[in-house]
RNA sequence: GGGGGCGUAGCUCAGGUGGCAGAGCAGGAGCCUUUUAAGCUCUUGGCCGCAGGUUCGAGUCCUGCCGCCCUCACCA
């Protein structure tokens, strides 16, 4: 049973008994309103400008609004708080000639800051313009037993906020969520944009005519990326099953289906390091077109992202930790080979082996892991190099065939594939291609990656035999997209944190 | 996993070279019927992350552990 943790809370837990004794019930059933917060103060408002239209005094606006007190100023026998809910703040005024001394003496000594209230009263503005109800009568909703941070907010002359106190710490932000939306209105303010961000994504997708769908999350065998799983077993049937790692083979299989597009937005999960900007769970959306390649991916990539920015920013340019980017379209678009000679001054096509290309990398001071692949090499050019200056919305274009395994080779070059990447501010954000649909070079690629990664390499694509008996049912040539929808939340909201635009981001767990 | 930083009151933070653990806000008592970081007077509140060690004496120095942040590695 809870016990109050200290001093703040055993006070809380005593007023909570005096209500009781008093006959009233801290949490009752019902509650009464007739206006949300934000619609009591338009409401006034409106009064006020058809009164000042026949020099009136306003119609008396009455109101019954419900919130949280986040500012509590008993005054003796005229006491100001501040109520919020989800759509406003407003002050209330709450004078003993109104509600009488003994419910005056209750508001300011039994009722905490933190608590739900239902005011009733009408409305007013007050010498100092603050629009602001006067209550006529109040009722608990709800006792808060914990203390959350104060956070005080004073509007200085020149109108900026200065704030006070606060509830900065990121782990408790995290551990607490609930905390942290309570106080932090701009934290709330990430996860309403978020919502909009993949509202949008899918009305692009779906006025593009594409189906959405759900696939398997619990899958018997991983594929369509290269990242370690996390594994589970189901106990009736005596299976293990991976949690998915991407939607691709999933999703392309429905193309077989003549289906001609499909998409999905969901939670992949990926058992490697947490970082700025990797969570073991994380959303992605992917979408799948039959009969078109890389080239018309790129166009739809950058419409839909210019909508999407344009719906929950209001514009197509934004700032991102002081960068201003733009994603009106056309984007910059430059090969990966173009990428890495600009940027690292290798051209990797001049060392075709991992031996050659290691050397060089180490001749110009970088330090490639040992038992790099070629194509990981190349990759890791990408990633220190290249990526940290795409500030701008860029696509990377043209990969090695052997860290690509899904693509479609290049017609005029079996090395490369037909691929692109998508970087942002630094960040990868999407990664395309023209998707591999002749089963007998996909079950190539497959045992290839077995070889270069080895038999008991996590990281190889375990071959996947079921989707390549669909491919042979014949599929059409198609060209499909990802993207992480978190990094492009933390974008639009200008986090630099991945754990900022995630709920419940993942946090080693520690005994309370 | 490696390196660096951090952990002090409910919250935000101070606490040179080891020497009585502090402030603001929140909380409590009192005054206060147009306040808005309300104000004024008084006041409560601490496992200094945890466990060891050095020392006459540790919030401070050392070691280990836990957690968070940054960074590297890993990661299409």
């Amino acid at each position: 049973m809870w016990q109050p943790a200290n001093e703040l809370e055993q006070k809380r837990w005593e007023k909570l008994q005096r209500l009781r004794e008093k006959g009233i019930d801290p949490y009752p059933r019902r509650v009464e309103r007739t206006h949300t917060i934000r619609e009591a103060v338009a409401a006034y408002e409106a009064a006020e400008a058809a009164a000042s239209a026949g020099e009136n005094e306003p119609e008396t606006v009455s109101v019954t609004v419900c919130g949280r007190i986040v500012s509590h100023r008993p005054q003796g026998k005229s006491s100001w708080a501040h109520i919020e809910d989800g759509t406003g703040r407003v002050q209330i005024w709450v004078k003993q000639d109104n509600v009488g001394p003994e419910n005056q003496k209750l508001f300011n000594d039994d009722l905490d800051l933190f608590d739900f209230i239902q005011a009733k009263g009408t409305m007013m503005r007050t010498r100092r313009g603050e629009v602001t109800v006067l209550v006529e009568s109040f009722r608990l909703l709800a006792k808060a037993l914990s203390p959350l941070p104060v956070v005080k907010e004073r509007r200085r002359e020149d109108g900026t906020i200065e704030r006070y106190g606060g509830f900065t710490d990121p782990e408790e932000r995290y551990r607490q969520r609930y905390a942290d939306l309570a106080v932090n209105p701009d934290v709330r303010e990430v996860f309403v944009k978020r919502a909009r961000t993949v509202n949008a994504i899918r009305r692009f997708l779906d006025n593009e005519g594409f189906l959405e769908v759900e696939t398997p999350i619990l899958q018997p065998l991983y594929g369509g990326a290269a990242a370690r799983p996390f594994v589970t077993y189901h106990n009736q049937l005596k299976q293990q099953l991976y949690l998915r790692i991407s939607f691709e083979l999933y999703l392309k299989r429905l193309l077989v289906g003549m289906y001609d597009a499909v998409y999905e937005i969901g939670r992949d999960f990926r058992n490697e390091g947490v970082s700025r900007k990797h969570n073991p769970e994380f959303t992605q959306v992917e979408f799948y077109k039959a009969y078109i390649d890389y080239r018309d991916l790129m166009d739809i990539v950058e419409r839909m992202l210019a909508f999407v920015a344009e719906e929950v920013t209001g514009s197509t340019t934004i700032t991102y930790q002081g960068h201003t980017i733009d994603f009106t379209p056309p984007w910059e678009r430059i090969t990966l080979r173009d990428a890495i000679i600009r940027y690292a001054g290798i051209d990797y096509t001049q060392y075709p082996d991992a031996e050659s290309l290691a050397a060089v990398m180490r001749e110009k001071g970088k330090h490639p892991g040992p038992d790099s692949t070629w194509g990981k090499l190349v990759d890791s050019l990408l990633g220190s190099e290249v990526e940290p200056n795409l500030i701008q919305p860029t696509f990377v274009l043209d990969y090695p065939a052997d860290i690509s395994p899904l693509a479609k080779k290049k017609p005029d070059d079996p090395t490369h594939v037909e691929r692109f990447e998508l970087f942002i501010a630094g960040m990868e954000v999407g990664n395309a291609f023209t998707e591999i649909n002749d089963p007998l070079d996909q079950e190539e690629r497959f045992l290839e990656m077995g070889r270069l990664y080895g038999e008991d390499s996590e990281e190889g694509h375990p071959v996947d035999e079921d989707y390549l008996r669909a491919m042979r049912y014949g599929m059409p040539p198609n060209g499909g997209y990802g993207m992480g929808v978190d990094r492009l939340v933390m974008l639009l909201t200008d986090r630099p944190n991945i754990r900022e635009v995630l709920l419940y981001p993942h946090l080693r767990s520690r005994e309370d």
